[in-house]
DNA sequence: CTGTTAGCGCCTTCAC
DNA sequence: GTGAAGGCGCTAACAG
């Protein structure tokens, strides 16, 4: 059997209420006495059973969420597993709220990470959008005592306790890897479609990208970026002016959002077969564009995990435990035809 | 407030220990007690605190895994995945034993599974052998009560719970489709290297390794299979002998184990860049050989991942709770140099 | 400074 | 059939 607090307090002759004093470091004890009993923790080897110390405390963790709105369907989907998690929520005495805000919008994000900060959360979790004003209002929220979790998106300098997300730099090395793989010997040059350059996700995937063909394919054009603000409507048409312009284009990496557009350009200029195309995020339209063989390749990471990811997280910067951080690792997917799992997550 | 047991007594007007009886339906309530019961638990909208549950009980998870012995290096690195969730197991209240069989040996896994079963676990997890004996001595433990999963390899047909690791035949077709599409144009046979037909996991990329080459690429000659062992130095002379006899070789790919001697026989035929090699599981020597460019690509499962699931799914079958399987599904990494994680997992 | 006491939400005897 | 009382391991008031 396991040693409780009444055998510490039996070894150390002293009262319950002492070795609890020592066992949650509050002051009140004698050095003597706090020794004593640190002695005996140490000789049974007791672990506190943190389940019973929860039910005692009737503890919750109110944490909040802030996420972007707008129909982009990767965010969509991260929002539909938070909510999943929240209706699990009670047996881990989670307490969710979600705050919207319009996509790539630094003030209004500014503004509720504020509103966040007064309700006085046991955490925080952001896709941020990197601006000076919310960095500096995230500093402040950690500077109160609330642990942030960065997701998707990151926002170093800012203090964060952890990043909920891939290492994005690695995901654009990856995508040109393949591309130029996958292109082996075929002439033309590769293009490259953005959201945009605001968030630090598309960034990090741009130099990847970049830095990758240059060392490993550097004879491959890359043609200048373009931004589409992972708007499907305007991808659409700037696509389609860039497969007219470039009527030998080999590839392109898309590393944002607004795929639909993506591909409604690709196969109305017939030119979806001809053209590699390497994707992220699997949505409904972008795996169905992979089966097609519209989109020969597609980077995900997995918003569930990214949730649950962030949730414990949350939970144990609240206790002060620490984080396994091999189990966080948000790993990149890589998504050809043939291990597209079956159900969309 | 979450409404408690001490609500529903109230609500219904009876007591804590019939409200009990119904909660855990138990025998000793009148119908009409019950369905009061039932009926204030459904208004209230009740949910049970299992954290709170187990305490009372002071439940505890008795699980037994089995692992092949031997030096195979993914199988020590699971080992120690599961030695480390052992060492947090206090707080999660499981009680995990290991049981070590040689590799591939189907009766030496049989008995171990009746020793299993003679602890009266809440369940086993098993690295399976496909054969009658094994499949036998899971179904007998199935019908004991005792929850069993599968890990890594499965074994369809013997009733188990659940299967806590990749899909092998994706996998296969994955490979089948990186290799394919890598050497693009180039000419020359593809060679495929297995550790044995007797495991399932084995077979299964097997199959979808030749399905995809077959569909997709039908023009490429693929060699006869060589079975290794999983043996480094079976595998560095089986190997050694295919590329003397195949100067035209285009590509490897290696299913299953003993990376080490295919590396070695690629490296003293100073064959590493030229033939194209894919291979399975993230090791030391597998992830030095990828850096180094003689291994293109590497498709891996987490170990890690795999316990941890393994250990949840086994907990909440113990509870008689469902599984979230989107969150169970073991998905086949893909590393290329370009993705791979800084440390070894 | 230290100890006593009464819970947290649930389960389990043992009476009635 | 049903209920009352005590306890799981820990914490938090309130006394001394």
């Amino acid at each position: 059997m396991r040693p409780t607090v009444h055998d510490i307090a039996a070894e150390a002759g002293v009262s319950l209420a002492t070795v609890d004093r020592v066992l949650n470091n509050r002051p009140g004890v004698r050095s003597v006495t706090r020794n004593r009993v640190e002695r005996a923790i140490a000789t049974l080897g007791y672990v506190r059973d943190v389940a019973a110390a929860n039910l005692a405390k009737s503890r919750s963790y109110p944490l909040v969420f802030i996420l972007p709105s707008g129909e982009n369907a990767f965010m969509r989907g991260l929002e539909s597993e938070l909510r999943f998690a929240m209706s699990r929520s009670a047996a881990e005495r989670l307490d969710i709220t979600i705050l919207s805000v319009p996509a790539f919008d630094a003030p209004a994000l500014a503004a509720a990470l504020l509103d966040a900060r007064k309700r006085r959360p046991a955490g925080v979790a952001v896709v941020a959008v990197e601006a000076p004003e919310v960095t500096e209002a995230v500093k402040r929220l950690c500077e109160d005592g609330v642990s942030v979790v960065t997701l998707v998106s990151d926002l170093p300098g800012s203090g964060r306790d952890h990043f909920a997300g891939v290492d994005n730099v690695a995901a654009g090395r990856t995508a040109g890897s393949l591309l130029g793989r996958f292109l082996g010997g075929r002439e033309g040059p590769v293009a490259v479609l953005a959201g945009s350059m605001l968030v630090r996700d598309h960034r990090d995937r741009l130099e990847g990208f970049r830095a990758v063909t240059s060392e490993d394919f550097a004879s491959r054009q890359v043609l200048p970026v373009i931004e589409g603000q992972d708007n499907p409507l305007l991808v659409e048409k700037l696509v389609g002016a860039l497969l007219e312009r470039n009527p030998d284009l080999a590839g392109i990496y898309s590393l944002g959002a607004g795929n639909r557009g993506l591909i409604a350009a690709l196969e109305k200029a017939g030119r979806a077969k001809s053209v590699c195309t390497i994707a992220h995020e699997l949505t409904p339209h972008s795996r169905a564009a992979l089966l097609s063989g519209t989109i020969d390749a597609l980077l995900n990471q997995n918003a569930g995990h990214e949730v649950r990811s962030a949730i414990r997280v949350l939970k144990a910067k609240a206790d002060g435990l620490p984080v396994i951080a091999a189990q966080e690792r948000i790993r990149i997917d890589i998504f050809l035809k043939d291990n597209l799992p079956l159900e969309q997550e």
